[in-house]
RNA sequence: GGGGCCGUAGCUCAGUUGGGAGAGCGCAGCAAUCGCACUGCUGAGGUCAGGGGUUCGACUCCCCUCGGCUCCA
C-alpha cells in the first residue's frame, strides 16, 4: 500500500474548494475560466470538472500536493540550463536534476516536484514549424513533474499520479488510459493490480515509446503513461494502434523509471538506486480539466490569444496566426528574461527565429507596424504571479522584441527590393531556388513570404532547387565543424586532483596519471611534451575564464615545466614538457605555481567582479555576463547590454572600480550551500555548474558572486584599473578589456610618452595638443584647397600656351605635349581647357613623375567616331612601356621609360593623319 | 566554427569589362517677400570603413582587420 491513500486531503481540498469558489464569483464578470465556455461554446458533458480550474490553479494545486507528500518545491530553474552546454534550452524538468540522477551531484532532499518552463525550439525537439497548426505543440511551456532520487519507486510514484489525477483533480477514472513498457510485469501488476485500472484501458507499449534513456549509454528505463480519453466523438485511436494520432487520446502524464544503467556495449546493469521522473505537461493538463481539445482554448491562452489579436489588428480568434503569435510571445519573453538575446547564433539565433515568425503572422494578419512587444504586458498579466522575474524584467523584455521587430521590417525591406529587382528580369513563371536562398541566406527574407509573393503574381517556387542549395550550405558547416582535439585524446582521465592553490603556490603531490600524444603512458622521457595529473595540486586549471596555471614540477633531477593548467573531469592536468630527467607514476614531485602571473592573475579575476558590480550599478540589473577572459596580461568581460557606452559610463565604471580599490576593503570566501548563497544576493551565471555546496566571493560590500578562481586579499591589491577597449561582440552584447596593478601603470606610462612625443612634434604643451592640432588640419586643409586653386589656374594658362602649338591636320587641332609637374587631375583640367579652346581638336599631354610617364589624351565629341582617345593615349603609351584606356573622349595612361618620351610624342602628329585617312 | 551580403556627403542611397566621385533630402548664402512657406540661383560638406597587395591607374579586383546584416552548425 503507497503512502499516497494514506494521508488526508482535507486541508488542501478544503483549501481549493475555497479558491473555486471565489474563482466562480470573479468569473462571472470576466473571469477567464468562464469567459472559455462562453467563447468556444465548449459544453462540459463529462462531469469531470464539478469546477473550473484555471493554469494557474492547477499548478500551485500539482505543486502543494507533492509537497504534501514530502517533496521539496524547487523552483523552476532558467531555460538556459545551467549545467549542460550541450543542450540548447531547458526542455524537461528534469533538465535541472540531471546531475543527481547521474550521481554526480547531492541535495539536501530525494524527492522533489518543480513546475519547470521549458522551450522546444532549435536543437532535437523542435516544435516551432508545428506551433499555430496544431492543438498541442508549444514552443513554450510548462512542464509539471514530481523526481524520486533513489527515494520511492514504481509504486508510489504510479499511486501519487493516480491519487493527483482522480481525487485532487477530479478526472473521471475511465476516461484515463494507461501504458506500460511491453516487457515492464512490475507496473502492468501496480497498474492493474493495485490500481485496478480496466484491462481494455490498459497497454503494453513497444521501446519506441515507453523505454526512456538519457543518452547512447547511462541511465534508462521503461516508462509508463497516462492518456485522457476525449470520447468517442473525437477521431483517433488508443495508444498503440495505428490512429493513435488523433486528437481523441491525449497523452497527459509520463512517467519514467530510471532502473538501469546502459553501458557501451549496450548492456543493462541495474542501478543501485534507482530513479523516478515525470513530467505533465501544465497546458494539456488544463485543457482537459477545462474541457477543451485545443490547448489554445485554456484559461492562460484565451487572454493572450485576446491580446494578440487586438495587437495584431485582427478580429479572428481562432486564426493559426494569432495561435502563433500567442505562442512565441510566452517563448520570446521568458527566453529574454532568461538572459538570451536575439542574435545571429546558438540560442540567440533561435530567439531572433521565434520573434520574426511571430512578426511574419502578424504581417500576415495584416500588422505592418511593431505590434509584438505590446504582448508583454498581457503576458505578465497571466503569468506574472507565478514568475516574479517576468515583471520585474517587463521592460527590458519590451525594448528588446521592439528593438529586434524594427532590425527585421529593415531586413524585409531590402528584401522587398532585391526580389523586385529579380522578379523584373524573370521569365518563365518559377522562381529559381538560387533566387529563393539567396534571399533567404543573405538576407535572411522567409521563404513563406516568398512564397506569398509568388502566389500573388501567379508565380510558384522551385522549391527543390532551394532544398538543394540548403543541403549544400548545411554539409559545408559540418565538414567546417568536424575538428575538435582534446588533451587527453580519446583517453579517458578517471584520477581525482585536489587543488590546494587557494592558499598554496607550491605543494606536493603524486603523479597519478600521465598522457602523451592521446595516450596514457607509465612515463614522460626527457624532452616529450605531455600531461600530468597529479593527486594534489596548487595549479588552478583553466575554469570560469580564468586561464590556467603556469609553473613547474620539481624532484630530484627533474623538471616539467607547466605551460597550461586544465580541467580533465575531476582532475586538474598539467601541460607542458619535460625539461630534465624522467618522470614516471608513482613519483613524488614539487608542484611549483610561477608566481608572478598567478598574482597577475589573480588582480585581474577580482577586478573582473568589480567591474561586473559597476556595470550593474552604471548601467542597470539587465547586464549579466555572457563571456569572461582572466589571463596574467588582462581581463576581457562580456556582457548584455544593448548600446555602446558613452565616454561618460565607462568613466563612471572606472571610478567606481577603482574607488572600491582604494577603499581596501577585505575579500571574503566563503563555502556555503547554493540556495543560500543566492538568497543571500549572490550572482550566479548562466551556463556555469556549481556544487550543492559552494565558494561565494565577497569583495566589501560592492560585489558578492559564485567564483571557484583565484582572488586577491584585499581589494587594494589590484592597485589600479584601466578600460581599454570597448567594443560589440554581437547585437546586444558588449565587450570590455580592462587591465590592473602594473600592466594599467605601463598603459598609462605608454600613452603619456605617446602624448608628450605628440606635444613635441606640434611644439606645444601636451595640454594645448587638440586645440594645435584642430589649428593644423585646418591650415592643411584650406592649403590643400589652395593649391588646387592654383592647379587649375595653372591648368587653364597652360592650356592657353599650348592651345598655340597646336598642329592642324586636316582641319583637325592635333596637340602632343608634355607639360611639368602634373598631376592627373590637372592633366585631365589641361586637356578639358584645350577642348574648350580648339573646338575640334586631338589631345595629348604628358608628365614625368620620377621614372613614370603620366598620359592623358582627349577627343573633342564631334571627332570620337574617327579617333578613339583610348587609341590615341595607347599609341604614346605603348612607346613609353606601358598601357592605357578610358572612354572615348578622354583616356588615361602610364609608362615607365621616360627617355622615350619625346619621340613618342613627336609621332603623335603623324598616328593621327593616319588614323584620318 | 563555416558561408553569403553590406560599409560612398549630416541622412537615404546611385555609381560595370579598372580610367573625371554623384543624386535626392538636409545645411549655408543670395534673389524674391512686410515676414514666413514655396520657388529660383549659388555654395559648403568626402581619408569612398581602415590597412596591405595587383596595376601606368583602384570606390571598383585580391588579401587582412574593424563594424553591421544574414543563413547554416
Amino acid at each position: 500500500m503507497g503512502p499516497a491513500r494514506a494521508v488526508s486531503f482535507g486541508t488542501w481540498l478544503f483549501g481549493r474548494s475555497d479558491l473555486a469558489g471565489t474563482r466562480r464569483e470573479r468569473g462571472l464578470k470576466h473571469g477567464p475560466g468562464i469567459a472559455i465556455y462562453r467563447c468556444t461554446g465548449c459544453v462540459v458533458t463529462t462531469g469531470l470538472s464539478r469546477f473550473m480550474t484555471s493554469s494557474a490553479e492547477l499548478r500551485r494545486a500539482f505543486l502543494e500536493f507533492f509537497r504534501s507528500h514530502g517533496h521539496e518545491v524547487v523552483p523552476s530553474s532558467p531555460l538556459v540550463p545551467a549545467n549542460d552546454p550541450t543542450l540548447l534550452f531547458t526542455n524537461a524538468g528534469m533538465v535541472q536534476f540531471k546531475d543527481v540522477f547521474l550521481g554526480r551531484e547531492r541535495r539536501p532532499y530525494t524527492r522533489a516536484c518543480s513546475s519547470q518552463r521549458c522551450v522546444r525550439a532549435g536543437g532535437k525537439h523542435n516544435d516551432l514549424e508545428n506551433v499555430g497548426y496544431t492543438a498541442r505543440h508549444h514552443t513554450f511551456f510548462e512542464m509539471l513533474g514530481n523526481f524520486s532520487f533513489g527515494d520511492y519507486f514504481k509504486r508510489d510514484a504510479i499511486h501519487y499520479a493516480w491519487t493527483f489525477l482522480t481525487e485532487v483533480i477530479g478526472l473521471s477514472p475511465d476516461k484515463l488510459w494507461v501504458t506500460v513498457y511491453e516487457e515492464d510485469d512490475e507496473a502492468a501488476d501496480i497498474w492493474l493490480r493495485e490500481i485496478g485500472i480496466a484491462a481494455n484501458r490498459f497497454a503494453r507499449i513497444g521501446a519506441k515509446d515507453n523505454f526512456w534513456a538519457m543518452g547512447d549509454t547511462g541511465p534508462c528505463g521503461p516508462c509508463s503513461e497516462i492518456f485522457y480519453d476525449h470520447g468517442p466523438e473525437v477521431a483517433g485511436g488508443p495508444p498503440g494502434t495505428p490512429e493513435e494520432d488523433g486528437d481523441r487520446y491525449i497523452e497527459i502524464w509520463n512517467l519514467v523509471f530510471m532502473q538501469y544503467d546502459r553501458a557501451a556495449d549496450g548492456t543493462l546493469r541495474p542501478l543501485p538506486k534507482p530513479c523516478v521522473d515525470t513530467g505533465m505537461g501544465l497546458e494539456r493538463l488544463a485543457a482537459v480539466v477545462q474541457g477543451v481539445h485545443d490547448n489554445f482554448h485554456i484559461d492562460l491562452f484565451r487572454a493572450l490569444i485576446r491580446a494578440a489579436a487586438e495587437a495584431a489588428g485582427s478580429s479572428d480568434l481562432n486564426s493559426s496566426s494569432v495561435k502563433v503569435i500567442a505562442d512565441h510571445i510566452r517563448a520570446c519573453a521568458f527566453l529574454i528574461v532568461d538572459g538570451v538575446h536575439p542574435s545571429n547564433e546558438g540560442r540567440g539565433y533561435v530567439l531572433r527565429r521565434i520573434i520574426r515568425r511571430a512578426v511574419r503572422h502578424g504581417f500576415k494578419l495584416g500588422q505592418e507596424q511593431p505590434f509584438f512587444h505590446r504582448l508583454v504586458r498581457p503576458l505578465v498579466e497571466q503569468m506574472g504571479d507565478a514568475y516574479p522575474e517576468l515583471a520585474e524584467q517587463a521592460p527590458q523584455v519590451e525594448r528588446v522584441l521592439y528593438q529586434e521587430e524594427e532590425r527585421f521590417s529593415e531586413t524585409l525591406e531590402q528584401g522587398l527590393k532585391l526580389l523586385e529587382a529579380n522578379l523584373k528580369e524573370l521569365s518563365g513563371d518559377v522562381i529559381p531556388g538560387e533566387t529563393v536562398f539567396r534571399l533567404y541566406d543573405t538576407y535572411g527574407f522567409p521563404v513563406d513570404l516568398t512564397n506569398d509573393i509568388a502566389r500573388e503574381r501567379s508565380l510558384r517556387l522551385d522549391m527543390d532547387g532551394f532544398e538543394a542549395a540548403m543541403e549544400a550550405q548545411r554539409a559545408r558547416a559540418r565538414a567546417a565543424s568536424q575538428f575538435r582535439s582534446d588533451h587527453a585524446g580519446g583517453a579517458t582521465v578517471d584520477a581525482r586532483s585536489e587543488f590546494t592553490g587557494y592558499d598554496h603556490l607550491r605543494d606536493r603531490g603524486r603523479v597519478v596519471a600521465l598522457f602523451s600524444e592521446g595516450r596514457t603512458v607509465n612515463a614522460l622521457e626527457l624532452g616529450e611534451r605531455g600531461m600530468v595529473i597529479l593527486d594534489r595540486t596548487p595549479f588552478y586549471a583553466e575554469s570560469g575564464g580564468q586561464v590556467g596555471d603556469q609553473g613547474l614540477l620539481l624532484a630530484n633531477g627533474v623538471e616539467f615545466e607547466v605551460e597550461d593548467t586544465l580541467k580533465q573531469g575531476e582532475a586538474h592536468g598539467h601541460l607542458g614538457m619535460l625539461r630534465q630527467g624522467r618522470i614516471a607514476l608513482g613519483d613524488e614531485v614539487e608542484a611549483q605555481v610561477d608566481m608572478a602571473t598567478r598574482q597577475a592573475t589573480v588582480l585581474n579575476h577580482s577586478a573582473t567582479h568589480l567591474l561586473h558590480a559597476a556595470l550593474r550599478e552604471v548601467l542597470g540589473s539587465h547586464v549579466t555576463q555572457k563571456g569572461s577572459l582572466v589571463a596574467p596580461d588582462r581581463l576581457r568581460f562580456d556582457f548584455s547590454h544593448h548600446e555602446p557606452l558613452s565616454r561618460e559610463q565607462i568613466d563612471e565604471l572606472e571610478r567606481l572600480v577603482n574607488a572600491e580599490i582604494r577603499a581596501n576593503r577585505a575579500a571574503e570566501v566563503r563555502i556555503m550551500p547554493y540556495d543560500e548563497a543566492i538568497a543571500a544576493g549572490a550572482m550566479a551565471l548562466f551556463g556555469e555548474k556549481y556544487d550543492e555546496r559552494v565558494r561565494v566571493l565577497k569583495l566589501g560590500e560592492f560585489s558578492t558572486e559564485l567564483c571557484g578562481g583565484t582572488h586577491v586579499n584585499r581589494t587594494g591589491d589590484i592597485g589600479m584599473f584601466k578600460i581599454v577597449a570597448e567594443t560589440g561582440v554581437a547585437a546586444g552584447i558588449r565587450r570590455i578589456e580592462a587591465l590592473t596593478g602594473q600592466r594599467a601603470l605601463q598603459w598609462v606610462e605608454q600613452q603619456d610618452e605617446t602624448i608628450e612625443r605628440l606635444a613635441d612634434m606640434l611644439r606645444v604643451s601636451p595640454e594645448n595638443i587638440a586645440l594645435k592640432l584642430e589649428q593644423t588640419l585646418e591650415r592643411v586643409k584650406s592649403a590643400e584647397k589652395e593649391l588646387e586653386r592654383l592647379k587649375q589656374k595653372f591648368a587653364s594658362r597652360a592650356g592657353g600656351d599650348l592651345a598655340a602649338s597646336a598642329v592642324d591636320v586636316d582641319g583637325i587641332k592635333v596637340v602632343a605635349s608634355t607639360v611639368e609637374g602634373g598631376d592627373a587631375k590637372s592633366l585631365r583640367d589641361t586637356v578639358d581647357q584645350l577642348k574648350n579652346k580648339l573646338g575640334t581638336a586631338a589631345i595629348v599631354l604628358a608628365a614625368v613623375d620620377g621614372d613614370k610617364v603620366r598620359l592623358v589624351a582627349g577627343v573633342t565629341s564631334d571627332l570620337t567616331d574617327r579617333i578613339k582617345a583610348g587609341d590615341l593615349v595607347n599609341e604614346v603609351a605603348r612607346q613609353v612601356g606601358g598601357k592605357g584606356g578610358g572612354r572615348p573622349d578622354l583616356a588615361q595612361a602610364g609608362g615607365n621609360d621616360p627617355s622615350r618620351l619625346r619621340e613618342a610624342m613627336g609621332g603623335v602628329e603623324n598616328w593621327v593623319r593616319s588614323v584620318l585617312h
